[in-house]
This record gives structure tokens, sequence and C-alpha cells, in this order.
RNA sequence: GGGUUUGUAGCUCAGUAGGUUAGAGCGCGCCCCUGAUAAGGGCGAGGUCGGUGGUUCAAAUCCACCCAGACCCA
């Protein structure tokens, strides 16, 4: 037998050479689009299991869909700018960007950068096909392509018309050696450990003789202080220094920790009202004008907390997110920021102008201090960031940014978002909705070099604004025609407006890189400049699919882009991935190698097996799960090996009988054919639902549980039918429900498991010669259900008569009999005739599997078993309510007699109160275990007696096995017909002549003789039995 | 600190209208079967369903708080 692997290689060459993926776009051209989304990765490293996670999803829906009439195009795509990208080259010249800049220019820059943007694509591209993802690689669309720049231009300039973008502050992190600002991640890439000042000072109030204390390690923010801020859910207090007879207010929780160098002493505590909205002087005289626009005043806000410092907190809105944040909100549309980017006062601030703002520290403090404003003064060693760089200390600061109004269009996106359907349901509402919500203008510059150039040129000498949306347009203003947009051919252009004086220049940031992704489904088609047409017939998307961190990230800026856009939303179905976790629970890490490579374990179990342990799990609904190796092994035995298994088998007999599907015919079929044949439509309609919903994680559990019926119910239950000579009726019938079976199961498969699908129907191909000629089963339709074969009460008898057999079987466990040694009877003991009746017409497969003689139908179970009465709580819980205590009592305590006229009638009274058989269950407890055993609903009793001739024909039995067994040592096929000698012991020759017909019917045996000396022999009980084989 | 989410057998996980015997696979122990054989089946051990409190006749399931982890945000 080939290995999976070798299947899967095999397959995918075929799909190379047919073109298979080609051609199943071919024929669903006319079927109405089914539009996906693809979103773009960086591929700045190989794809590891997340990325092969998301791609088995992508995978998976399309191929269903497909398989459904649709057309489902699937182009990759490959996110190329960003920080990623530069850190990789940063890293690779071994310096920073500003430097590397400086020293190759932007051209030079961005050279290196798009020399290595693809440089994993290959791997990339080997490792998702590996995978059996079908997906465009030859016509990816990448974000740095001059199309897709264009189409991002369009976006950004419709934005621009819809005056949603403007030009405000951020606080960022900036390095002032470098004089610009730094990512986050660059930022929180140098922490040092160092000291500096801790000092707590006293702001007058006006309105009354006392001070409020704050706390700062950042001195130099002081001189634009503009506000303190208060909690408003913290308690404070009025104290008094007893050394200065000063009163000072501050957090009640933050006394302890002033009085170990204070005495101080609480006048009286203080509720935060008392506190907000006061004004206070002025530490510095610079900005006091402010004062007239309502700042040095007291406001209140939650982030305020009583962890460090006084409870109270300086409010300097260009150095401090939180302060900017609340100067907004009061109205502040210019804080003060007098530091330059590197770092230095401005003239504005008298005393320090020009001085380095962390060189100032002291100046500062003593100038507060000849003013009797420091209450306290110390240092602290803390942990501070600094730039990577150029090793200065980091400040916090205002930069000037470009942004997107979103904050007033929050409505309109909570609403569209309730248009998509979200898999997991809960991050609708949730982390969705919640984000949303509150979702804030959206930062969209960025001050950066390799990105797509922020569209706007900006008139020097008049301060106005040009936005361009394509390359015609700045043709138009420029004269200049061109092939790239990026920052080297774009900076330099300049253009004048007629009756304008001054000379228009573009502003220096690029675009976010999250703002192209978000703007893929129009720049991946060039869209408006081509495919008008095109996209408006396949937006929204109908599906797509990532991980959960994308959420706030590629989720949230499709749905800000297209509704701002379009008033839409970007896509209507979404199913979002969770965390793929190495088995340890931490995360899957290069350096702590705790996980397997995913190509490894594709090699070894095959990427069919990789594919189903991935979407057998919370995993396909953002939950987190730790991956398991074991894992993918058990889809291959659980799954793979038992659905190949049936098809070898079938195949097997199914050439020796030279049998074809122009031979189906369902007009004989036993009640075990209908039975499967019926399972079969409830599989292909629970799939089918699952698939609308996209709850991938239903669909292979119901797969296993079909193949588990199919293998160990099914065909183990009808071998027999395929063993006997020619093409009767009754072997078309198994034939035929076990090709029908096998075939369509194979081909429900093929979105989960498209290899060995395909491998299996093209065998089965060679039994179906009139059938269609379809190559692949990937070309072929999604099976539909067949309500005319289904047949939900038989499926129930089924069920039932697994569980006789099981019980059975624990009989003969408790017992010790040997399943080889038959018994006379069993006994099947229900009250209930009818559920006998659907059990009789299954005896003759109860009789096989649990070898017996005959069996019996016994409707008086109190021979065998005690019965007992139980409340069905879920039926009765709303009637009785409390009282359900005092019934379920009575109902247990019932005498066998009142239950034997319940189940008899149908109706039960206890305390006047009538019930029926759905109300009180009566369930069975063996009278005695050895025999009868139960499940409380069935029972069943074997005839435990054995005879003579009963251990004769187990004897009989165990020959045959032990013939069977060396046929297939010595390598005899399983047609082969022999020539049997036999000798050894009296009694077991008697057995053998007595059984000569059975056995020689079973091991195929044209001729039986005995002999003295033959080469095999065994042993049962006393008992000897040697014998010899000779192919015939 | 906030939002969301997860915590069930040694391991990986099921368990959506709250219902009284909490399941599967792997692993482990015992046994059986065997022309589907890189198999298969049965039985068994193994669980205070993260903790505490509450609602209820009844809680793994609902509520509150807490603990631990994760993601995102601050």
């Amino acid at each position: 037998m080939e290995s999976f692997t070798n299947i899967e290689k095999y397959i995918q060459t075929k799909w190379d050479s047919d073109r298979t993926f080609a051609k199943s776009l071919h024929n669903t051209q006319n079927g109405s689009p089914y539009v996906f989304f693809d979103g773009p990765p960086f591929a700045t490293g190989l794809p590891h299991h997340g990325n092969l996670l998301a791609s088995v999803i992508k995978d998976i829906v399309p191929r269903y869909w497909t398989m459904k009439g649709r057309l489902v195009e699937r182009y990759f795509g490959w996110d190329c700018h960003g920080l990623p990208i530069e850190q990789e080259i940063n890293q690779q010249l071994g310096m920073q960007a500003h430097e590397a800049v400086e020293k190759l220019g932007v051209n030079g820059y961005n050279d290196a950068c798009r020399s290595i943007v693809n440089r994993y694509s290959k791997e990339w591209r080997n490792v998702i096909t590996r995978l059996g993802r079908w997906v465009d690689f030859d016509n990816d669309y990448k974000t740095m392509d001059t199309d897709y720049m264009e189409s991002v231009w369009w976006v950004f300039n419709s934005l621009w018309d819809k005056n949603l973008v403007y030009r405000g502050n951020k606080v960022m992190p900036v390095s002032t050696g470098l004089g610009t600002p730094l990512s986050n991640f660059e930022a929180s890439s140098n922490y040092k450990t160092v000291q500096d000042p801790s000092i707590s000072v006293m702001f007058k109030l006006n309105a009354e003789d006392t001070y409020v204390l704050a706390w700062t390690t950042t001195p130099w923010t002081l001189p634009s202080n503009l506000a303190l801020c208060v909690g408003p859910n913290i308690d404070y207090v009025l104290v008094q220094d007893q050394r200065t007879k000063t009163k000072i207010y501050l957090a009640r929780d933050r006394l302890p920790h002033y009085q170990e160098y204070h005495d101080l002493k609480v006048i009286h505590h203080v509720p935060v009202s008392h506190l907000v909205d006061q004004t206070y002087e002025p530490l510095f005289p610079y900005f006091s004008e402010f004062s007239a626009k309502g700042a040095f005043r007291i406001v209140a806000d939650d982030y305020v907390s009583t962890d460090e410092g006084t409870g109270i907190v300086h409010q300097a809105p260009a150095f401090g997110g939180d302060d900017y944040r609340i100067a907004q909100s009061l109205g502040f549309d210019h804080p003060v920021c007098e530091v330059t980017m590197n770092g230095y006062f401005t003239n504005e601030v008298v005393d320090f102008a020009g001085q380095f703002v962390k060189e100032a520290d002291p100046a500062i403090i003593v100038y507060l201090k000849k003013r009797n404003l420091v209450f306290d003064h110390r240092t602290i060693e803390h942990s501070y960031p600094f730039c990577y760089r150029s090793q200065t200390p980091l400040i916090y600061r205002l930069v000037p940014s470009w942004f997107v109004n979103v904050q007033e269009h929050r409505d309109l996106l909570v609403e569209l978002n309730q248009k998509i359907h979200w898999v997991p349901e809960h991050i609708r509402d949730g982390r969705m909705g919640n984000w949303l919500r509150d979702a804030h203008d959206w930062c969209v510059s960025r001050n950066r070099v390799w990105g797509t150039p922020i569209p706007i040129w900006e008139n020097e000498t008049t301060g106005n604004y040009v936005c361009i949306g394509s390359r015609s347009e700045l043709q138009e203003l420029t004269g200049i025609e061109l092939d790239d947009l990026h920052r080297e051919h774009v900076d330099s252009l300049t253009f004048c407006k007629l009756g304008e004086e001054g000379v228009y220049r573009r502003v220096p940031e690029v675009l976010d890189c999250w703002f192209e992704s978000g703007s893929m489904p129009y720049a991946q088609i060039h869209y408006p400049f081509e495919n008008q047409d095109k996209f408006e017939k396949g937006f929204p998307a109908e599906f797509i699919a990532e991980g959960l961190d994308q959420t706030r990230g590629w989720f949230y800026t499709l749905l800000v882009i297209s509704g701002l856009l379009l008033q839409q939303p970007p896509f209507k179905n979404v199913i979002v991935n969770g965390l793929v976790l190495a088995s340890d629970g931490k995360k899957m890490s290069k350096s702590l190698k705790n996980y397997t490579d995913p190509m490894t374990l594709m090699d070894e179990y095959g990427a069919d097996a990789f594919r189903l342990y991935l979407i057998n799990s919370g995993l396909v609904k953002g939950e987190e799960q730790c991956f398991d190796d074991q894992g993918v092994r058990d889809m291959v035995r659980r799954a793979l090996l038992p659905w190949r298994s049936a098809f070898s088998f079938f195949q097997m007999y199914a050439k020796i009988d030279g049998w074809s599907s122009d031979h189906l015919n369902f007009d004989n079929l036993s009640v075990l054919d209908r039975w499967i044949l019926s399972r079969l439509q409830t599989l292909k309609a629970t799939i089918s639902a699952e698939m609308e919903r996209y709850r991938l994680d239903n669909v292979v559990p119901a797969l296993f549980e079909y193949i588990e019926e199919l293998t160990n119910g099914y065909i183990r239950l009808n071998r027999v039918r395929f063993w006997g000579e020619g093409l009767g009726k009754d072997k078309v019938a198994a034939y035929t429900t076990l090709y029908t079976v096998i075939y369509e199961l194979t081909v429900s498969m093929a979105p989960f498991a498209p290899f060995l699908s395909d491998y299996l129907y093209v065998e089965l191909t060679e039994f179906t010669p009139t059938q269609s000629n379809r190559k692949s089963v990937h070309l072929c339709s999604f099976p539909e259900p067949d309500d005319s074969l289904q047949d939900l009460s038989l499926e129930y008898a089924v069920q039932k008569m697994f569980r006789i057999v099981l019980l059975g079987r624990k009989q003969r466990e408790n017992n010790k009999i040997s399943l080889r040694t038959p018994l006379a009877r069993l006994s099947i003991i229900h009250q209930d005739s009818k559920i006998l009746a659907e059990l009789r017409l299954l005896e003759t497969y109860i009789k096989k599997e649990l070898n017996v003689k005959t069996v019996e139908y016994e409707t008086d179970e109190e021979k065998y078993v005690d019965w007992y009465a139980k409340p069905n709580f879920r039926a009765l819980g709303k009637r009785l309510g409390k009282r359900m205590r005092d019934f379920q009592k009575k109902f247990e305590s019932l005498e066998p007699s009142v239950l034997r006229t319940f189940q008899a009638t149908g109706s039960l009274e206890v305390n006047g109160e009538s019930f029926n058989l759905d109300e009180v269950l009566v369930l069975r407890r063996e009278k005695d275990s050895q025999a009868v055993v139960t499940d409380s609903q069935i029972s069943v009793a074997l005839d435990l007696n054995l005879t003579q001739d009963l251990i004769d024909e187990g004897v009989a039995r165990e020959i045959v096995h032990r013939i069977q067994l060396t046929r297939k040592e010595i390598n005899l096929e399983v047609t082969d017909r022999i020539r049997l000698s036999f000798g050894g012991s009296e009694y077991i020759k008697n057995v053998v002549c007595q059984f000569e017909q059975y056995i020689s019917a079973e091991v195929l045996a044209t001729e039986l003789l005995e002999q003295r000396e033959n080469p095999f022999e065994f042993t049962v009980g006393d008992d000897t039995l040697t014998y010899g084989i000779e192919r015939v």
C-alpha cells in the first residue's frame, strides 16, 4: 500500500499536470461568484502553524462552495510595506532607518526593502501548496505594486473628499537623539534602569489658602502644566504640615507614604467633588493666558490611580497620552508644546530656553524651591525607555499626524458590523462591538520611509492642501508620469497653482500599512481604474478568515474603510481562528524549539491528517489550542485509515467479481443497506448545514461517526455477502450500497481531505465506466441528501441493536465464555413488543454478532429485572417545581405491580396527580447479574449452558481460525483453493470430521484428508491438531 | 487597569435552551477478535467539571466575586 504521504505527492503532481485548480474555476465560470478576500501576510519568515491554520480554513470553504457550483476565485496577497520589513532591512544593514536613509538615500533604502520583500515567497508557496491549498500565486497582489498603491491613493483621496481626513496631533514616543517619533515596538525595545528626580509639587488653589499636591518624575514637563487631574472614585484628605503649617490636599491612600517623611495631621476628609473644577495658580508665568480658556483647573478622570504619587496627576497635554486626551475633551485645541523634536525648550520658556529638557530638571526644581512649591524631593530608580539607536532617553511628545475621522461614524460602523456573521458569534458584540463603540480617530500617518506616500501636497506659503487620488491627477499637476509611487519618485515632485503663491510639496509621511491592507478589496483589482463591474458584483465579499489578532487589525480596517467609503460591510461571513500554542501551553517559539515543523508533520502523517486535526477543534471558532502531534496521528487512525480500508475492501471484491456501477440496483436492499444509506443522507445534511453556518469544527466529528459506523458496523456485518461466487441479487444490493456509500463519502470529504479524497475518487472511477469522465473529485458537485433514502426510525433501531450486542458481549465477558463458542439462546427482554418487533428485523445480525443459535423475545421483564421509577426531571420540572423531591421519593418506592399497570395503561396516579410514560421513566436493574444484563432501558439474557455440541462447534471455529492464520502466514491469496491434511488426537479428528463441510467451506479446501505427519500444529485444552496446507 | 476569552480524566479535547450515571480519542491495565491487518473490538482504573458564594426542586451549564492562562487595548 502506498503511504499517505506518497499518495499526496502523487496527487499534487496530478493537480499540477492536469491544471485541476484552473479547471475547477473554468467549470464554474458561469456560476454566481462567491467572493473571497485573502488577507495579506508579512512574509518576513516562514509560515507557521497559525498561517497554516488560516490557510486550511481559506481552502476548505472555497473548495466547498466551488463544489456547490459557485465561482470562487482565490488570489494570494502579500503585505510588503511597514515596519516588519524595515526592521529586517535595518538588521541587515546594521543601522537604523534614519541613518540608512542618510547613507543610501530614500532611493537606496527602498531598493533594499524591495529586494527582501519576497525573500520567503517561494518557501511560502511550497508550504501552502504542500498543505493542499488552492490559491493563485501567479496573479497575486502585492501592496507595493504601483496599481495597488494607486488604488490606495484613490481610497485615501475619497475619504479626503468626504472631509474625513484631518491633520492633528498624537502623543508618541520620540527619540530626541534622532529627532523623530518611534513606533511602539521600537520604543519598548530598550528599557534601562536609571535614576530620576521624584518631586511632589504644591499647586496653590485660588479660592482657599490651601495647596494641591501632585507628583512627577519629569520636572521638565511642569512648565507646560495646564491642569490637574483627580480620580472620581478616590477619597481625598486635607492635611496640615505640622512643620510649615501649610494645608495640603492629597489622596487618603497615599497619606501613609508621605507621613514617613513629613509630620502630617489630617484635618478632614474631602469628597472629590470639592476639588473638581477648582482653579489654581500656574507654577510658571509662560502660559498663564491659557487660564482664560479654562486651563489651570482641576479635572477628573478614571485613569488616575493611587498606586503611586498623590492621587492627583499633573497634566501636560503635549507630553502624555492621557493628558492629551483629557485636554482635548476640555477643548484645548492647541496644547502647549514648548519642546523641539530634539528635546530643547523653545524661547517661550524664558527661564530655560535652549536647554535640553532632561538637563533642565535641576534648574526647574531650584526655581520651584525658591518659591516654596516643592513639598518633597528625592531620587528614584526606575525603568525608563531609551532610544535603541541613539541611546538617549525617549520623551513622549505631540507629533503632527494625519487622522481619519472614525469617531463620528461609530454608529454606522456598529450598525454595519451587525450585518456580519461572525464565527464565533461573541466577537460581533464582544471584542469587535466594544471596540467599535468607542473607536477613536485613526492615525494613518507614519514617519517612515518604506510605504505608500500620503498623497497630500502642502503649500508652504499659504498652508493649503491638495490631495491626489491617481497617477493621472499627479501628472496633470506636475507633468510627470510615474510608474512607481514610492517616496523616492514622489517626494521631489512639486507644483504651483495658478493664482496662488507658493509651492506645493508633499507632506513627509507615509501611510499606516494597515490602511493599505484595509484597502485590499479595491486595490487588489486596481479599482476603480479597472474592473469596475467585477468589483460591484463582488462586494461585499462572501467570506474571509484570519486570526483573532486581526479583530482590531485587518477586520477593523476593512470595516472602517468600506463603511466610510461605501456605507457597506466589507464581508458577510468571517471565521476567526484562535492562536495555535505549542504543546507545553506556551507560544510556539523557534528558540524554545517547542514544536514540530509543519513540513515535518506533513511528511510524516500527511497534509490531510494535518488539516483534519486543525479544523477538528476550537481553533476554528476563535479558541486557542495546544498543538499535539499525536492528534495529527489520530486523524490517520480514526479517519483516513478506516476510510481507505473501506475502499480497499470494496476494491478487492469488486475486482474479483468484475463489478461496476453499470450493475447499480437499489431494488433488493437489505435492512442494513437501507440503514447505512440513510445514515449517509443524514451525514450529507449535517455537513451542508454546518458549512452554511461556517462551523467547520462540527464537520469532522460527524465524519468520524460515519466512518466508524461504516467500517465497524456495516462492513463488518456484511463481509460475508461479498464472499460468495457470482453476482446474485443480494450481492448486487451489497455492492450497490457499499459503492454508493464510499463514493459519496469520498466526494463529501473532498474539501477537508483533498488528497486522499481525490486519490480514492480516481481509484473508484475504475468501477464507473459509464459515469462521467471527471478527472478529479474536485470537479464534482457536492452530494445532496436524498430524503427518500432517509429512515430515521431505522437509524434508531439499528442503534438499539448495537446496544444489545454490547450487552451480550458484556455478559459473555462476565461469564468468561469466548465469542467463538456458540451459545444456544439469547433472550431480548422488554415489555414492549413493538420494540422487540423492530429488533426482530435485525435478528440475523444479532445472532452473528453474539454467536447464538436462536434469539427469543421476552416481554415478561419481571422474571429477569427489577423495575424502578424515576421522574423525567426535564419534563416535570416546570409542573412539579418544589414538589419534585417529594414526588421523586414516591416514584422510587412504587411497587412493581403498580409499574406493570403503569406500563400497560400508560398512566400513573400519585397523590391524586396523573403522569404518563414520558413524565415518569421506568428503568431496570438486574435481579441476578449472572443471568441477565441491562442498561436500564433494555435487557438481554444469554443461555449460558454449554453442551458438548456447542463446545465442539466452538472448537471447529477455533480450527478454522488457526488454518486461516496459517493460510495468511504462507502468503496464500484470498481466493486460493487448498488441499487440507490433518491429524492429531482422536477428539480433534472427530470434530474435523463432524464439521468437515463447514471447515472446508471456510478455508476454501477442495479436499480434506487425514494424514499422520503434518507441518503445522496447535492445541486446544489437552488436544492437539496437526495439519498441512497445499495450494491446489 | 479595561474589554474579550479559556480553565472538564495523566494528555488533547467534546458537552447552547439548567434535569440527577459528565463523554471521546490517546496513554495505561486486563481480555477478545482477526482475510479491512501501518488493523479492529470489549471491559476497567482514572473527574470534589479552577475556587468560593449565590439563584433554583435541580448548576459543568445561570449570576457575583476570586485565582490562573491567553489575546487585544491602555
